[in-house]
DNA sequence: GAATCATAAC
DNA sequence: GAATCATAAC
């Protein structure tokens, strides 16, 4: 039950833990310790009392933890495209910041709140199956914009897909379903080995030409 | 499809083919290609007909050919014996002849009758699922000596578990049965690895202390 | 990691 | 070999 907490430690404490890049009294961000695309890094919000919210509740009717917690994500998204722009010396950020995705999990397995950012490549050696990868390319994923606390009760506009306020209600089905590539489309039913090999290729594509070395990033495991 | 008529070159032509092991007009004695026990060798009869009938009716009224495989089978269960003999030098005929099985499949895989001759330890690394333990260790595997023909029509002796007469009709769920040690009958349940290496052990204390070195037959794939 | 399914099956 | 299930889950 105790892996559930495994952030708290980072949260009570975050001087000198490994994987921690940025802290202040507000927000840790440190890497995802099994990165599901080239680039995964996570904002924890250090609120006593917040960190135990549901992500999709969190930010309700709280204008201002959303206003304070975007700082951190867009600090994060500069951390992320710093980063990459030391690996990819031809890129320019705009590269990657229309490539990165900023979201929540309808259903944490962590339960300290926690905001992913990552780009959308979904290339690694820790996206090891369908629940993986569905996790972050369905709407199991909930954009972080999504969850922006609005003035009016009028949701007409609501994409129902994402489902924000029931939202962890098709969850299950959303891991289940069938496998489309995050880049293009195509669809891989079930399988999981298909859209590996084809995720290499749009990362190829994506990834080449920047003035990175591809072959340093191949899997070490 | 051509898969199941694999022995028919064998039966054809068995000078220089490899793994034969003995032939004459009447048989060829071969090493299985797959061997499922430390010993595992093959008779297969070469008259024209006879080895195209499934092998549960092949020997019905006809006492001549079961008499005559049977001389082959006897000449199969020699080699064998011949064979650990020289493998294990402090070993006699009677620390083998006990231990091992002589039978059919009731559903055999490839159509040109064989008769399976081997030792009873299972130990080999081309055991590698239930369906292959099970089709030697179950009433599956049907003795040869219950296929000899009988001149009374009456079967009050039979023994119905093996039921030769239709033996087809229970070969799938023999095949899916729980797994039990075939030296002491220990249930696995579905636990092929469990099974596997209780195996190994039995297996140490047969062959252990007959002179041979038993690193030597460690599996190697 | 291991059992199951599909494949190959000796 | 690969998908599924169970486990672990960052």
């Amino acid at each position: 039950m105790s892996f559930r907490t495994a952030f708290q430690p980072i949260i009570d404490k975050p001087e000198g833990k490994p994987g921690v890049l940025f802290y202040d009294d507000n927000a840790v961000i440190i890497e995802d310790k099994y990165p599901k695309s080239l680039r995964h890094y996570l904002v924890i919000p250090r609120h006593a009392t917040k960190t135990h919210d549901h992500p999709l509740v969190a930010f309700d009717d709280d204008s201002e933890f959303y206003t304070l917690t975007k700082k951190y994500v867009d600090k994060c998204i500069d951390l992320v495209v710093s980063s990459l722009l030391r690996q990819f010396p031809d890129a320019t950020p705009d590269t990657f910041r229309p490539f990165i995705q900023v979201g929540v999990h309808s259903q944490p397995s962590l339960s300290n709140l926690h905001i992913h950012v990552m780009t959308r490549d979904m290339w690694s050696p820790a996206m090891k199956h369908k629940k993986h990868y569905n996790s972050f390319a369905t709407p199991f994923f909930v954009p972080f914009a999504r969850l922006e606390p609005r003035e009016s009760t009028d949701d007409s506009d609501d994409d129902n897909d994402n489902n924000v306020g029931g939202g962890a209600a098709n969850a299950d089905a959303w891991l289940k379903t069938g496998l489309r590539c995050c880049y293009c489309g195509t669809d891989f039913k079930n399988s999981f080995v298909g859209l590996k090999k084809h995720l290499d290729k749009e990362f190829r594509r994506k990834y080449g030409g920047l003035g990175g070395d591809l072959d340093d990033l191949r899997p070490n495991q």
